[in-house]
DNA sequence: TTATAGTACCTTGCAATACATGGTACTATA
DNA sequence: TATAGTACCATGTATTGCAAGGTACTATAA
């Protein structure tokens, strides 16, 4: 289904935003993370997730350790480190400047209806 | 840069919202468009902005007529279907949940800082 | 009439990311 | 020992933004 297309498009570049914002705010392990999105509504899967954090991490803007759990296997917890959080005020104004953007467009339209 | 390569993954997805949304106000050709978007800051070059024009006139979304200019060559002027009305409001949809998520996120980061 | 500048349109291949799919591995419990 | 639940992972595909190089029409200058 084409929206369906275009939402995966929407989220291109979008989702390691998000990603490094619940980061920001404290260690998460990808479960954690996925549960955080979901409450968002941003729906994500493993498949997405996994591969976008080692590339965040691959790119010094996470770090990670592995705790043990009281149930089931070891969890890597990642973490923000300061690149990442440089990159993520930069990933916010960008941001912004697209939705700024996106609404002067919609708005223009509209006022012209 | 990389954060010149987040913007433009940003923009994916992004950049036919705002096209179909330019032409569903009125008809337009390609110049017209760029300038129109260039109004919101939303900087779009000839390159990218021709191959997703043919993308949507192939998915019937956009219509086109040619017409003659006082001065130059002739024009190709775009208009929006009305299937490609219907398309605006379905992505128009998906747009406001992504900012919605995006700003839930954002708000929870922030709100526990 | 020819050459040039301005304007309009176009094609193609590359780079980057979301994600489906199939997989391995650890731990607790039966 | 076998199985279920949980955690993590790799890879190839699909898709779009866009850089780069191109063709073509029209008006104007030479």
């Amino acid at each position: 289904m084409k929206i369906e297309n275009a939402k995966a498009q929407m989220r291109k570049g979008v989702l390691e935003y998000c990603i490094l914002s619940v980061l920001s705010d404290h260690d998460a392990y990808a479960s954690d993370i996925i549960n955080k999105l979901k409450e968002a509504k941003m729906i994500v899967v493993e498949g997405t997730l996994y591969p976008l954090l080692t590339r965040l991490k691959n790119s010094e803007l996470l770090g990670y350790r592995w705790e043990e759990s009281s149930q089931g296997p070891p969890r890597k917890y990642y973490e923000i480190t300061e690149k990442g959080k440089e990159f993520l005020n930069e990933l916010d104004d960008s941001w912004k400047e697209l939705v700024d953007a996106v609404a002067f467009i919609r708005n223009y339209e509209q006022r012209t209806d």
